[in-house]
DNA sequence: CGAGACTTTGACCGTAGTCAATTTATGTGG
DNA sequence: CCACATAAATTGACTACGGTCAAAGTCTCG
């Protein structure tokens, strides 16, 4: 089952204290048992909902890709992130109002864990935290400096290590599930623009896009035209992927 | 004394843990004790220095303004927020390298706080992280959605909400210790380029600066037409300034 | 097969960048 | 208090990156 080799590999990649948890059985439930835990289960293109104003849940996500974004009262989207399999966010709901949406890109699992209590694992909290924070400043350089072919570039190089990290890279290629409209609102640029800066990118042979799957070639030297610097990759025999 | 009353107003709006305690006063030594903690003293322009790899601290500012920021290879810089007094940040160092830096702007006063700990206001800090983490949202969609102008503006009343609240905005008029190059930096835009803008934005009268003095007139418009969405500002009876 | 979403193309425009020089602070030592 | 050095702000001329508008082509899926 696709959603299962997912799950396991990135939840175990980066939750190191499921690892030895026994796994259930998925049936085909809207909220079946995983880690004994509840599956949320949402189609793509849908808002994540919120809780009342003041109160916060910390998400996991199980398999699915979602993105963080606000909208602009003119219809100007922004959007902050994306999540994938193994990622963690709190969503809370200010009494100021709209500062956050959670979308759905594609099918997605979503499973809830506490910040505290018997099940925490509080390093891997943290961890998930700090990535997910240093990918905002990672994100911030692009749309604040990098051209835009610069910026294609590097957030395509992000995927590529995210994904990897979690086994869904195969033979230097990934499924990319996103539009060019997500990919412009998330680097603050066109549509149009995005999808002449791709053409460029593969005139030039740097990328290839084969129907949403894209692979990167030398990655190094795109990493180096891209100003992309790779983010901890801690190398610990004993975190290398089981999965792989 | 200046630094005394930016000190009060400004920590003790953000803290409330503070408000009882007593202060002691300020001597010219490099680290006065204020509250019973150590006060580093830095002049503008240096970087505050971080620690060995893989540790953190967390920072109190207690007057004068910092920046975050990242700088690339090739000099371009971005930079990711600024920091006022009664604002918190942490800074770790981490293995992957730069990532964020923490630069004086003006001459600062900054206090280490503990995370965990008989001194440490749970709330406070959750609070203070909060704020920060939603002003990173509110800058990547000025620099990834809005013009140049709207950028200009969308800052400029992000922080006069900011020092209104710390009490350094008078007859709605605040101090901006801050070159142009700094500007352009912060929202992703050529120092050339910020200067034209001022200069628009002064000749339509939105805003006027003397001396590094800016005052903005007809706030409401101007937030209006710049996408500007106030933060929370709770305006619970007792959380009003103590000393304004 | 048709509807709607997504991608692609062309023509044109305009915001913002670059380069280089000048003017205006800001400061510092004499 | 002035002279000079330096940083910061300003200006002009020109360029180019990226946006907008509108139409046509593709792909998916019921």
């Amino acid at each position: 089952m696709a959603v299962r080799g997912e799950f396991d590999a990135a939840v175990q990649a980066r939750m190191p204290a499921f690892r030895d948890a026994g796994m259930q059985e998925f049936d085909d439930l809207r909220r079946p048992a995983v880690f004994g835990r509840l599956l949320e289960r949402y189609p793509a293109g849908v808002t994540i909902p919120d809780l009342a104003v003041g109160t916060a849940r910390r998400i996991i996500v199980v398999s699915g890709w979602l993105c963080e974004f606000r909208m602009l009262r003119d219809g100007r989207r922004q959007i902050f992130s994306f999540l994938l399999p193994g990622d963690a966010v709190s969503i809370r709901t200010l009494a100021g109002g709209a500062s956050r949406g959670l979308l759905t890109v594609t099918h997605t699992e979503i499973t809830e864990t506490p910040a505290l209590g018997p099940d925490a694992d509080p390093d891997a909290i943290i961890e998930s935290i700090q990535d997910h924070e240093e990918r905002l400043f990672d994100h911030m350089v692009r749309i604040g400096r990098l051209t835009a072919k610069e910026r294609v570039l590097n957030l395509l190089l992000e995927f590529h290590d995210r994904l990897d990290a979690i086994g869904l890279v195969k033979d230097g290629a990934f499924r990319l599930p996103l539009t060019q409209e997500m990919i412009a609102d998330a680097l603050g640029l066109s549509i149009v623009h995005i999808n002449r800066t791709l053409q460029e990118l593969r005139r030039e042979s740097m990328i290839m896009v084969r129907r949403g799957v894209v692979s990167l070639h030398q990655p190094d030297k795109l990493a180096f035209l891209a100003s992309y610097q790779p983010r901890r990759r801690p190398s610990t025999p004993g975190e290398a992927p089981l999965l792989a």
